[in-house]
DNA sequence: TTTAGAATAGATATCGTTGTCATTGTATCA
DNA sequence: TGATACAATGACAACGATATCTATTCTAAA
């Protein structure tokens, strides 16, 4: 039957019937199955195009018990962070046949964990990725036993979870401070991020370590807290500024947009940087680039990281690779702008 | 059977053999129909809970037809726009049990349309919205011949689209030109938005019929080209500061992140904002709040604007609705910060 | 009582794909 | 030559839900 044939979608039975072969057989070339000549293959492929036929998820899903679905968890206010790490998933996805299903969370919230699991049961999914700071959230990892794989993604290179992504914050941290020393900063600021977050630590055990590997006393009243967010930055830096110019002559802040608040703190202050006191920031994000002056900062390949974390994942689900333990690091590149001035 | 009843996951089967009725009337349950009594379906939602039941989502879209998917297409560089979009239309398809699937995209690109016709099709979509700038192209929305329902976000009130919904950005625009004027302010310059978002068109227009309205002569000199990026405020703000200071006594632009850029721009010029010169910008992004002099804007609610297009979508998919044409409008609100002096 | 009609419940086919197992054809080996 | 291996293909059941149709029960009016 020709008749009417525009109007409903083709199915892998039509594709069969067009191109006079089983629909398994069919079946065995969409999935690149083994056991197809070359001939059949192309000829079922040709009928694919001809027909404009694409194979039903739901269909597919429902026999093979796969929904071709993975879960994004995140809880990050920052924008830019989280922009690269959607992205990096999808693009990866969508290279796999896979799509992505979002879960914006509160880490906080108490059944958290109950949350989850019936997300991940309720959508059905066949992977989940945790980002940053429930990727941090240690007890939390631990007892999510799900049937399905999960992948973090972690600032630090400590984790239990099997599949893992990974950056080095303290590296990045301890290179960075040292940087400031070489310039002649003694007396450095450093602003912590948001205690629940793993960064927090890792960045400031880098910039510890970086005093004590350079003989320079640590001075608890140089170190402040913060929580990642622009005004937290601005409140820190009215702390570490109080104390009369003279004191610090380098802050250094846990991320970029505490750095635009110190900015903001230190422009209300008549403060001017770099030439009174010098600035650096973390993460790289437009913010640092679009200051004015421009701040120096540490990038990270965010984007990368979570294409890299979501092809773990699937090759997982796909059994492709069979290592069931994976912790892939990613190094930091420090980005030198116009905050930071050499003193002596 | 009780035995090893925990490590399989429980089907309809297993709920209607629990409750001793048929996997019709779970089904009934489930689906919120019409004839079952309140025992039964108490009885009912009793073992689906006992047996910790969720439903097959392939196994229901296959049957009916329906993927409990939509589409959220976007091209936006503005990360905290996008994501009060995605926030909106994820809380509410979360809420009707639906699941998002994202499509970045760019905007420019030759064959989008068929892209986007693939996609609707390769992920099977109940529905799709479309954000601006892509929904701002007139050509693409009309040719897109899709057999689901389709929902545009708008700027402006005029659209095709049988499913709108839309901001007012000229009469925002046209309000807080008025509000520049009254505070004494003429010579205002004013940075165009990108060429192919609808919003560019609207907030000019806004801009000129409150100087015409106010007897004040336009001068294509003070308008100024722009794309929404912060370096091209900066670039603009150089064009509109270097006819001399004197000039100029207020700047208008597109949206905030050029405001920032006419800010950095001032900075480095050693114009004081709003001694010297005034600012405004639009769209109420954190960048706005956190520059330093804060920034007057423009607050659209985004978020709900988002929420109610995926409700408006998910009504018309389900013909809950039997409205064939809805354009619900949402209106803009407008913020005093620091960045405006009143001048005599 | 009787009975029409509504309310409720069930049996069975079906959606479009993949899994299992059987069958065919062809080349290789003793 | 016959046995054997293996590549290529196909027939049919099954996944877990909903749709359709039919059957039973209940209620209220005649």
């Amino acid at each position: 039957m020709i008749l009417s044939m525009e109007n409903k979608k083709a199915t892998i039975k039509d594709v069969a019937s067009h191109s006079l072969v089983s629909i398994k057989t069919v079946s065995r070339v969409i999935n690149n199955e083994y056991g197809v000549s070359k001939t059949t293959k192309s000829k079922v492929l040709k009928s694919i195009k001809a027909l404009d036929y694409n194979p039903n998820k739901a269909a597919q899903g429902l026999r093979s018990k796969k929904s071709f679905l993975i879960g994004l968890v995140y809880d990050n206010p920052d924008k830019f962070y989280l922009s690269d790490i959607q992205s990096g998933v999808l693009e990866t996805c969508a290279k796999n046949g896979f799509s992505v299903v979002l879960f914006p969370c509160n880490h906080q919230e108490e059944d958290l964990t109950e949350k989850l699991i019936e997300f991940t049961k309720r959508t059905n999914l066949d992977g989940l990725i945790l980002t940053p700071p429930i990727s941090d959230m240690k007890e939390l990892v631990k007892n999510l036993q799900l049937q399905i794989p999960l992948c973090v993604v972690s600032p630090g290179l400590l984790t239990s979870n099997p599949l893992c992504v990974s950056s080095d914050d303290f590296k990045a941290t301890y290179t960075m401070t040292c940087h400031l020393i070489k310039q002649g900063h003694k007396e450095i600021g450093f602003i912590k991020g948001h205690k629940d977050h793993g960064a927090t630590q890792h960045r400031l055990d880098g910039y510890l370590d970086a005093l004590s590997d350079n003989n320079i006393e640590i001075k608890q009243e140089n170190i402040t807290e913060g929580d990642f967010s622009f005004d937290s930055g601005e409140i820190a830096a009215k702390q570490l500024l109080k104390k009369g110019a003279s004191k610090v002559t380098a802050i250094f802040a846990s991320n970029d947009a505490m750095a635009a608040g110190v900015m903001k703190a230190a422009h209300k202050a008549k403060i001017n940087i770099p030439n009174d006191i010098s600035l650096v920031g973390f993460d790289n994000s437009p913010t640092a680039s679009q200051a004015w002056p421009s701040i120096t900062t540490i990038a990270q390949p965010i984007r990368e990281m979570a294409s890299s974390a979501a092809q773990i994942l699937i090759d997982n689900i796909s059994n492709k690779s069979e290592k069931k333990n994976v912790n892939k690091v990613f190094g930091s590149e420090l980005i030198f702008r116009e905050s930071v001035k050499k003193i002596n």
